[in-house]
DNA sequence: ATGCCGGGTACGACCCGA
C-alpha cells in the first residue's frame, strides 16, 4: 500500500498536475496540503472519477488540508483539538481498514512561524505544543499511525543545501527543534532517515533559480509509530515532479507499506 | 535576498508562503 504527502499549494491552480500524477502513480492513500479552498469549492468529482474517497478540511485563501483515498474512511476528525478559537484548518484524520486491522493517518500542515519576531512563531510553538498532547494519546492506542504532511521543520543540516544561510529561520532554530525532537521522541521514526542517509529535499522556492541550484529542503515528512514502521518497506521522492508544467513549489513523499487493502474499494460512504 | 516567484482574493493591490 502506498501512502503519499504532497504540498500542493493550490487544489485550482495545481488540479491538471495532481490528476495527471494520480491517472500514473495511483496511490492508496494521498494527502494534501495547502488546498487553499474551502470545502464547497475542492473539485472533489475529478478525484471521485479517478475512485477516490474524498475528505477535507479547508478554508478562505489559504492553508487547508485534504485525504484522498482508495479505501473507505472508516472515522474522519478535522482540526488539532487544544483551541477552539483557532480559524485555521491545519489537521485531518483519517482511519482506515486493512487486513490485519487499522490504520491511522493524519495529515498535518503544520505552521510556518515566519517572521521568527512576529505573532507566528509562537503561534507555530503553540501549535506544536497541542501537537505534542494529540500524539501522545494517538500513540497510546499501540496501533499503526502515520503522522504526515509539511512540517515546515529542517531536521537536521543534511536535509538543507545552505545549513548556515537557513539557521535561525522558524523552520531551522533551537525552538523549533527542541520541540519537535519531544515530539518524536515519544516514539515516532522519520520514515526516510530510517531508509537513506542521503540529502533529500522536498521543497525548491519558486525564487532566485532554486530548482536549477538544487537550492533546495526537506520539510515534508512521514512520521511512523512502532506499528506502522514496522511495515515500512521503503521511501520515495519523485523529484522530477518538481520539473513539470505549472508545478507546486513541493514534490510527493511517497511511503510503500506492507499494510493490504480489504477486497474491493468501494464509494458511496457519508 | 523577510518576497526575486506564485497563488489567493477580487479586479488593483495586498496577504500569504519558506
Amino acid at each position: 500500500m502506498r501512502i503519499v504527502t504532497w504540498n500542493i499549494n493550490g487544489i485550482k491552480a495545481r488540479l491538471p498536475v495532481i490528476t495527471s500524477w494520480l491517472r500514473q502513480e495511483k496511490p492508496e492513500i494521498l494527502v494534501l496540503q495547502e488546498i487553499k479552498s474551502v470545502d464547497e469549492n475542492f473539485p472533489r468529482e475529478s478525484f471521485e472519477e479517478l475512485g477516490y474517497n474524498v475528505q477535507t478540511h479547508g478554508q478562505k485563501g489559504f492553508n487547508g488540508v485534504a485525504i484522498l483515498s482508495l479505501m473507505p474512511f472508516d472515522e474522519v476528525h478535522r482540526g488539532l483539538p487544544g483551541d477552539k478559537n483557532d480559524p485555521q484548518a491545519r489537521l485531518i484524520e483519517g482511519v482506515f481498514s486493512h487486513k490485519a486491522g487499522s490504520l491511522r493517518v493524519c495529515n498535518i500542515y503544520l505552521p510556518n512561524g515566519n517572521p521568527v519576531e512576529s505573532e507566528k512563531f509562537p503561534y507555530k510553538l503553540s501549535w506544536m505544543d497541542r501537537l505534542h498532547e494529540f500524539v501522545e494519546q494517538r500513540l497510546q492506542l499501540e496501533e499503526p499511525f502515520i503522522l504526515l504532511g509539511d512540517f515546515n521543520l529542517i531536521p537536521e543540516a543534511i536535509d538543507c543545501h545552505n545549513p548556515k544561510g537557513w539557521w535561525g529561520d522558524a523552520l531551522y532554530r533551537p525552538e523549533s527543534l527542541e520541540k519537535f525532537r519531544r515530539l518524536t521522541n515519544l516514539g515516532l521514526t522519520d520514515a526516510l532517515r530510517a531508509t537513506t542517509n542521503a540529502p533529500s529535499y522536498t521543497f525548491w522556492d519558486f525564487q532566485a533559480g532554486a530548482w536549477r541550484k538544487n537550492n533546495g529542503i526537506r520539510i515534508d515528512h512521514l512520521m511512523l509509530s512502532a506499528q506502522a514502521t514496522d511495515q515500512l518497506k521503503e521511501i520515495k521522492i519523485p523529484r522530477d515532479v518538481r520539473g513539470w508544467d505549472k508545478p507546486s513549489d513541493h514534490v510527493p513523499v511517497e511511503g510503500e507499506f506492507n499494510f493490504e487493502p480489504v477486497g474491493e474499494t468501494v464509494s458511496g460512504f457519508d
